[in-house]
Formats: C-alpha cells, structure tokens, sequence
DNA sequence: CATAAAATAAAACAAACGTTTGAATTATTT
DNA sequence: AAATAATTCAAACGTTTGTTTTATTTTATG
C-alpha cells in the first residue's frame, strides 16, 4: 500500500525532484530556522508546494520526519570524523598532534556549513541545537548514542596525547569544547554582534582554525591550581 | 482592575505563598525541565495549585510570565558580574589576572546552580539553552541585550591581560568560552555520560574552576599557525 | 455592616496543531 | 487498453493550545 523507495532518481537530476526530497529539503531549513515544534507540518508542506498529509505519507510522522533528517546529516558526519582520525594517526604513528585530533573532531561538522548547497547551511545550526535543546527522548538517545561512540574513539586518542590527565578529566574538557563548538553552530549569528562584525561565520575556515587552536589550549591547560589544596 | 503589587508578602514567610509567586516558582522549573513551548499553562497552573485563568490574569500572556521569570534572575547575575570585575580590578591595581576576570564572567551564572533553593537549578539550563534556543525575537533581545552590556565591559577588561589580540579576537574566544559555559549549564547531564559518571553537576565548584582554567588556556592561546601562511 | 476591589473559579473561545480518511489522479505494470 | 500500484488532494478529525469572558468568592476599606 504505502510508499516504498521512489524506483530511482539517485543522482542524474540537479535538485530535489521527488516531493519527499523536496519535503527533506524543505523541512530541515525550516526546523533549522525556527526550531522544530515552532514549524508546523502546513508550513512545510506549503514551502515545499506538497499537500498537508504528504509528510504523513512519507514518513509517517512528524517526528519521523525530522528524525530521518538528523540521521542523513549525523551518520556522514560522525564517518568523516573516524576517517580523518584514522588518517592522522596513521601518519603521526599513533601519535598525532592535539590539533590533528581536534582537527577530526571539529572540521566535519563544521565543514557542512560552507560544503554543499546552501540550504545544508541550515542543519548546523539545527545540530548545534540538539546538544540543549529539550526533545523527544528517543530521537535525542539516537542522537547521543552516535556522539558517544564517537567520544569512546576520541577520548582515549586525547588522552595519549595528554597523558598528565585522568579520563574523566579529558572527558570534561571535550565536553567544554563540545559546548564551543556548538554554540558557533548554533548561535554564530551573534559572533558578529559580539565582535562588532569583525567576526562572522562567512569565515568558516577561519573560525575552524580559531576553535581548534583555542580547544587546544584549553585541553593542554594545567589543572585548577585551587583544588589542591581545598577540600573536595 | 487587574493586579498590583499583592500588599506585602515579601520576606517573612518560608515559601512561595501568593499565588503569583508559585506560578513563578513552578513555570520556572518546568520551562527548565520541558522547555517554553512544551509547558501548557494548563500545567502550569495544575502543578501551582492555580486556576488556568491565574497565569493571563496575573502577567497578562504566557510570554510575559516568561519574561518575568528570566528578568528576576538574568539581573542579579549580570550585576554580580560588574561586582566581581570591579573587586578583582580593584584588588590587583586595575590589572587583574586573567583568571580573575572569568572567575567574574563564569561564576555568578554557574552558582545559581548551588544556591538558593532546589527550584532555583532548574533556572540554569534555561540560562544556558537560551544561547541557542529560537525564541521569540522580543524576549531575546531583552536578554542578549544585557548580555552585550556585559560583553561591551568584559572584553576590554580581556584584552588588557592579553595585549597580543585584537579585540575582535578576544570577542571570538568569549564567544566559545559562553559557548562551554552555556552547555554545561543546559546539558550538564551529558556531562556525567560522557565522562562515565565520574564527573557530574554536582561537583559546582569542581566543574567552574575547571572551566576557568580551561577557558583561560584557550583565552592565552596563540594564533592559529596556519593563517598567516595561507590565503583568508 | 456595606461596598468596592481583588482574586479565584468554571466555562467557553477561536486558532492551530498532527493526523487520518477516502476519493481523485498519475504512473507503472500486465 | 485494462489493471494495479503509487501518489496527490481536499476535507475533516479530535486534541490541545493561549486567551477571554462571566460569575462567584474572598479580602480589604470606609
């Protein structure tokens, strides 16, 4: 009865042909825009010049919906980072520079941002979001556990690079940076407030390199001299 | 007509007893735990003991209750961030450490999470996810207003500790270092995940004085190498 | 005690939401 | 060309939302 794989249409036509890629399309700059609960199926499918039950049809629900946007952006992303992982540490021997292995961690995600068509733009900040942003128990377990696995294969690469710190801490620290560079996915529209225009994310490279110099820094920081000496 | 101030009822009484401050009291923590727009007025004033008429006659709109709950708590910490900067530029001659100036920037926030009562936690996450939540542009403004008063104070105070950058650099690393603070105020949870459990929310203090000197790393970083050589 | 103001209560409001339905249409296969 | 499957469409569904209205109760005031 329902849908199945629309027979072909892979990769011969330029844009979004089938109502469901067009709906894809569509709805992941508008969630990225205005957030996920504030878009309604009718603003969707009005952009996307589709009929109201087609998302319905398509994939069932809403939730569906948005979480079949989440996994064609995340999955790409998250195989990038292992990729350039594994490439610096085969060629630093096993031993690769903190930057390089920020480098792998930060650049894919961010790289969405200038790569593609313009509308991939849009889903950094939707990703960004997801760190805070309250939601749906499943979609975000989905979500997590793909980051966790991904943090499972950095930390321990980290920490043989900062050997004077204990897992946890380099835990934390990842955590922190993760916080960084959400927020520049998230919310890099305030960069420009923040620095008076000087800074914005046209310089996707630019802003790349800063954050991973400044992660860095961070990560090879000493610890906190404070909790030495004081109780805790 | 409608409301005014309700009489006294300020200080002597243990807890929440009017009805206009149980709404603000309970919408507070679930905003926090749900987020705005996935908390009903009808739990609201479910959970407040309160008729659902309450929130509209005592605010006037859901937003406007909004509104107040992030007003009485974004004005105390940007406030007791001015103090802590003055403090600590007085105490060191007007050239305090760098240490110092994000202890000022980071600490009022992140306190809130261990002072006043129970309640008062869940405000914190609302604080941080307010980084990257859409909202509505009214509401944002208000707060991103206050913090750029905050932001026009503490980058010069920066940059006076690090003379090597310009200050649009130094607004470009603030920006990730909000950018941590934020996401350990709004997914703090995640925190204790990725770290296996070994590091947690509760350890406050633990947590800010790793954030300080992790941002103040980052903060002192030098220039990414890889810019001056190439194009950009 | 009477009177007005403030607060609560119950009910209804229109608007918007995601979803479902069944018929009409288009495309594909036999 | 007939038959079957896939898609599109308009309409309606039942909820839930924030808000408003009207009535009742409580509280304070002269």
């Amino acid at each position: 009865m329902k849908y199945q794989t629309p027979s072909s249409a892979s990769s011969e036509d330029s844009q979004s042909i089938t109502t469901r890629d067009r709906l894809l399309d569509v709805a992941e700059r508008l969630f990225a825009q205005r957030g996920i609960d504030a878009t309604s199926l009718r603003a969707i499918t009005t952009a996307a010049e589709a009929n109201l039950a087609s998302v319905n049809y398509y994939f069932g629900s809403k939730d569906a919906l948005f979480s079949e946007i989440l996994a064609r952006r995340i999955a790409p992303v998250n195989a990038e980072r292992l990729r350039l992982l594994d490439i610096a540490e085969k060629q630093a021997d096993g031993s690769p520079s903190l930057d390089a292995i920020l480098n792998a961690f930060l650049a894919p995600p961010l790289h969405l941002y200038a790569r593609d068509n313009e509308d991939a733009k849009h889903i950094i900040s939707l990703l960004g979001r997801l760190h805070t942003e309250p939601r749906a128990d499943e979609l975000k377990k989905l979500f997590f556990n793909e980051l966790r696995e991904i943090l499972q294969r950095f930390i321990p690469a980290l920490q043989r690079t900062l050997p004077d710190l204990e897992q946890h801490e380099v835990a934390r620290r990842l955590f922190f940076v993760v916080g960084s560079m959400a927020h520049l996915m998230s919310a890099g529209d305030e960069l420009s407030l923040a620095s008076d225009g000087l800074c914005s994310m046209e310089d996707s490279e630019v802003n790349l390199q800063h954050l991973i110099s400044f992660s860095a820094a961070g990560m090879s920081a000493t610890q906190p001299k404070s909790l030495y000496p004081s109780a805790e």
